[in-house]
DNA sequence: CTTTCAACAATAATCGATTATGTGTCAAGC
DNA sequence: GCTTGACACATAATCGATTATTGTTGAAAG
């Protein structure tokens, strides 16, 4: 099993983006189908909307209902799973407006987020943010090899969520982190490559840059036009598939 | 069982805040326990911090583990309740910090809300501000009744929920809702009564008609007074009782 | 007197079986 | 032909018992 970045914080519970944490068999049945079905679901193996059996997800996974229903609770709470009394639960789905709204709401709160953390953050946080920086520019996304995707995607998230770590805020962290997590679905399922005419790397470097140097109008708006691009990106490949 | 507020939207499950559902001992056993677990802390009933004994809820609540588990997974995603593996649940803590985190961003996301609402929100919308706002208007708070005290909370919450849902974005509500729960307990635990400089009633009163007047910019200051004043005033009682 | 480690007690996690609920189908009545 | 209701089937929810993990205590070693 690969190495995975930060999941579902529970409440508070934010992982250490840092941490060389390795998810030993110790974890709980429950836990452990958490990341299974969350990566299920982000990669689109599940399919948006479809109805969970969980007489079958649990034939599939080989494990009894109780952790079964503990690791759907989890993803509930990252709005990657719906459920209704009586009638159990449903790959949450997908649309254009949602897209749009998680879109929005990353620039609002990404950028407050690191408006924040440019405020009141320590060298200890600028470290980070150059090193996850140099960590995800050497990792390239080889569409041939899935694990790379995989690896990058990972990395990526770190990044972001490291660039606005320094906040000292963990519910606003918790929220960036869900939305993120919602984008990087859109992005797995819909992104086959970055268009031509971004330079996606550089965007990166161009953020984090402007971050450390607590240039705070020349960061955030770049922040904010990474994201931005990122979306219209995504809206025009669900168009292409005749997502509504 | 007295009637409730909107509770724990799933994820895009948000509760209509006007239907007049009564819950009745139809729902699930696990859904009944989430809405006891959640005015237990709320309330101030279950110690914020305190460890919650499976085998003693267990009890307690004449449930078997099941539905426990399932109602405590909900509390999760509302930020009630924390977990770790192997380690069980507790309550929630709560601290100055994590108050002040909670008012500034209702301040910012409560406010964004609004402006959205105000922007693109319809007659419907409209009309069921002045509804909530007459309902609350109307319903005192009797310390020596702690019915009251409950009625007026689910009031309250509905007026605020009712205020930012002509927005159209269903996970701002969803942080929004989150935010105003968390909020609430604090003022369920702290808040005997207001300070007397304030009139809340007048405040609530403004605060709708610059909104369903589209006074975009009286209405978002009146609104982040509100807030930032009921967050001062909670803090001053935190303090009162040594809460750091 | 402190540290280590092994046994025990307390607690959480999981399982398989049972019960309750929702869903689809077919026949009788209109 | 269309609607209604009862039955049968599929599925979700719950239970009680079992297993795994954690934490605690106390005796032996240093």
């Amino acid at each position: 099993m690969s190495s995975k970045a930060t999941g579902s914080p529970q409440t508070a519970n934010e992982e250490t983006p840092s941490a060389a944490f390795s998810d030993d068999g110790k974890n709980t049945i429950g836990s452990q189908l958490a990341w299974r079905l969350r990566e299920a679901i982000i990669s689109g193996e599940l399919e948006a909307g479809s109805k969970i059996n969980l007489d079958k997800a649990r034939r599939t996974f080989n494990v009894s209902l109780s952790p079964l229903r503990e690791g759907l609770a989890r993803l509930i709470s990252d709005g990657l799973v719906e459920f209704q009394d009586n009638r159990g639960y449903r790959v949450a789905p997908i649309s254009l407006a949602n897209l749009e709204e998680i879109t929005m709401l990353r620039e609002e709160l990404e950028v407050f987020a690191l408006r924040e953390s440019m405020r009141i953050g320590d060298v200890e946080w600028e470290s980070n943010i150059m090193r996850s920086l140099h960590r995800l520019n050497r990792t390239d996304r080889d569409a041939s090899r899935p694990e790379t995707l995989e690896q990058w995607e990972a990395l990526h998230r770190e990044f972001h969520l490291t660039l606005i770590s320094g906040c000292g805020k963990p519910l606003l962290l918790h929220f960036c982190g869900l939305l993120l997590n919602l984008n990087d679905r859109y992005r797995r399922v819909f992104l086959v490559r970055t268009s031509g005419d971004r330079n996606v790397g550089q965007e990166h470097s161009e953020i984090a840059q402007g971050t450390v140097a607590r240039d705070v109008e020349y960061a955030s708006e770049k922040l904010r036009q990474h994201i931005h691009r990122t979306g219209t990106n995504l809206r025009n490949h669900l168009a292409t598939k005749g997502i509504v």
